[in-house]
DNA sequence: ATTAGCACTCCATACACGTGAGTGCTAATC
DNA sequence: GATTAGCACTCACGTGTATGGAGTGCTAAT
């Protein structure tokens, strides 16, 4: 963009002084507060200017300005300063992500919390893709006549495990053998490479219980794929009420409530990292609507990969208001993510030469 | 309690007024709406009694009559009418409730959404208490040389995993001699029963290996006490904007907040379940400041135990604002839980007879 | 090109006022 | 003695109006 170097200092000055009143501003609060002594009416002058080219806008005639997405857009691209993070800040958010969980949900669940509270937003977390890994190992363990238990260690070293009933009682002779073949024939596959000419072979070798071997695989399969679709975390998610522009409830009932189905949420952190949008380093940054979610049309989104080894698995977001803090946000999440692909890195281990 | 009988169903009329319109009752309301022909000026006395008496709140002069706490309470305990559900509600709810899940965690959560659902209150549910079943199986399985997954499954049929990881590497041969160990030494003990003397005979035959046994102890007890202590499901934490009584942001937030941290509510369950409050069958009902969490001030809170087979494991609570429809929850709540017990009751297995 | 000055706009706040729902009391009535 | 009609009084709430302040836009002077 060819913006005159004074107008877009202007308009750095502008949004800053925006996010952090959350009013609009107006021309002598640019002028006083800025040294490069310029009378409030040349402000104006640009300021006016600004709004015709559409980087800023007017709630009405006699307020101040506002930024628009535009604005905004340009602000994050272009102006804002890198935000330097304090020692402090560096070493509480260390602090706080060297968590001492084992179990993957904990792990992302309190994660999540964590990161919504460093950063004060909002904060979403898509858990690992999991289709993608391989199974390393599989069991069935009996519970009684029609149950069985399903143990599942995917290559990733993430372990899950599920029950299932059976339509009719099976001796537990038949489920050991059930249990090494699927070990044998399975493992090292992931579920997409599970075919059916091998679904066809175990069936073969289970000899007058060919009908339990479905249902069970259906099980499996759903059970990696659940964890897909479904896991998302969301922290903070109340912290929306501290922002001005959420006092009002219709909105924020909203909000939560779309917060609140996790198919919504992983709907969006999907689109928004496909999404044009502002990429800065990793961060990836949607300013308004450009989502294409009416329910974040005042909100901004800021997502960043997060990835085991070289394998990209999932993605954070925080959401914030359109007026949040670019700047310090992307050193945040920067920071952030960095630490959590090491928690998880130490978690969640590759295959690696290991059986 | 002496109320005279045209006082109780004066109270009566007032408390259901209330309970529908949320708004203070008028004497003239009551006056139009009963057929028993009473002009407004003896209902204005008899309410001028009843709020002597203590049954009654003024929230300013010039306005109608609103329930106390007491008032409530008399309701809840001899004036409501028992409420009827109506054969569409009815199946309403045990269609709802057949669900087809099989992990005990999705299970929980499902149906906490569900009840919330049907109630249009917000939900919490208990999971089942864990340390006090038997460990049925135990299991470890290495990942590499110094992580392994621990499965378990206890008595009541459920399945847990979780991964740890060792200080040093150790070999397969010894984490399976391990697994075999604490199979054959702990199942069929809950894990209260886990004495020294059986983990020192353990540790005896781990030669050379002594040191992985506490660690990996520390964990299964860990794990199995994570289940009982944190999980607490939360579901419709946002019914609450519905009501009249929590358009101030600053509850609602508040509110939210509490809900946020499962620990609370989780303690809140237990009180609730133990403190003294109105009984109605199998559930419980406080209103009001009752429970001694100042959040919930005005709210009510009505709490359920679910069991499978005989024994009890967990709580069901319904939060809504004092002046929640209480009829229409104790048949919802009746017929809810003994939904969810026979849905548990399938999943969960007690022990019976097999191993 | 910049700035001082001024008229104008619009919002927020406060204040006054009328209205309606409700109470409390008293005197009349059954 | 219980019930009721009637009336004065209270309070919350909505509406209309005035006022002040913050901000813009324009013009003329520097």
């Amino acid at each position: 963009m060819s913006l005159g170097e004074r107008k877009k200092r202007i308009l750095q000055a502008i949004v800053d002084a925006y996010i952090n009143t959350a009013e609009p501003v107006g021309s002598r609060a640019i002028a006083n507060i800025n040294a490069w002594g310029l009378s409030s009416a040349t402000i104006r002058n640009e300021m006016s200017d600004l709004e015709e080219l559409g980087y800023l806008d007017k709630p009405h005639t006699s307020a101040g300005r506002v930024p628009s997405a535009l604005g905004y857009r340009m602000y994050v691209d272009q102006l804002m300063a890198q935000y330097r993070m304090t020692v402090d800040e560096i070493s509480a958010i260390r602090l706080a992500m060297t968590m001492k969980l084992n179990e993957l949900d904990e792990i992302m669940a309190q994660a999540t919390k964590i990161i919504s509270h460093l950063t004060s937003y909002t904060t979403m977390v898509t858990a690992p893709q999991m289709s993608k890994t391989a199974v390393k190992h599989i069991e069935l363990y009996p519970i009684d006549a029609v149950s069985l238990v399903i143990f599942l260690v995917t290559g990733s070293g993430v372990a899950k495990n599920r029950s299932i009933r059976l339509k009719r009682p099976i001796d537990s002779i038949a489920v050991t053998r059930l249990s090494n073949l699927l070990n044998s024939k399975l493992a090292g596959h992931t579920i997409e490479e599970i075919t059916f000419s091998k679904i066809q072979s175990i069936r073969n070798e289970m000899h007058g219980n060919e009908d339990i071997v479905i249902p069970i695989l259906e099980q499996i399969s759903e059970c990696i794929h659940a964890i897909d679709n479904t896991a998302v975390y969301v922290g903070g998610a109340n912290k929306i009420f501290d922002f001005p522009e959420y006092h009002d409830m219709q909105k924020a009932k909203q909000l939560l409530s779309f917060l609140d189905t996790k198919e919504s949420v992983n709907e969006m952190l999907h689109m928004a990292s496909q999404q044009q949008g502002i990429q800065k380093g990793n961060i990836h940054i949607i300013i308004g609507e450009q989502c294409g979610f009416l329910e974040m049309s005042d909100l901004s989104m800021m997502t960043a990969k997060y990835a085991v080894g070289d394998r990209i698995i999932g993605t954070i977001g925080i959401i914030g208001p359109t007026r949040m803090d670019y700047a310090k946000m992307v050193s945040s999440m920067e920071l952030l993510t960095e630490a959590f692909n090491h928690i998880l890195t130490q978690v969640i281990k590759e295959e690696k030469g290991d059986t």
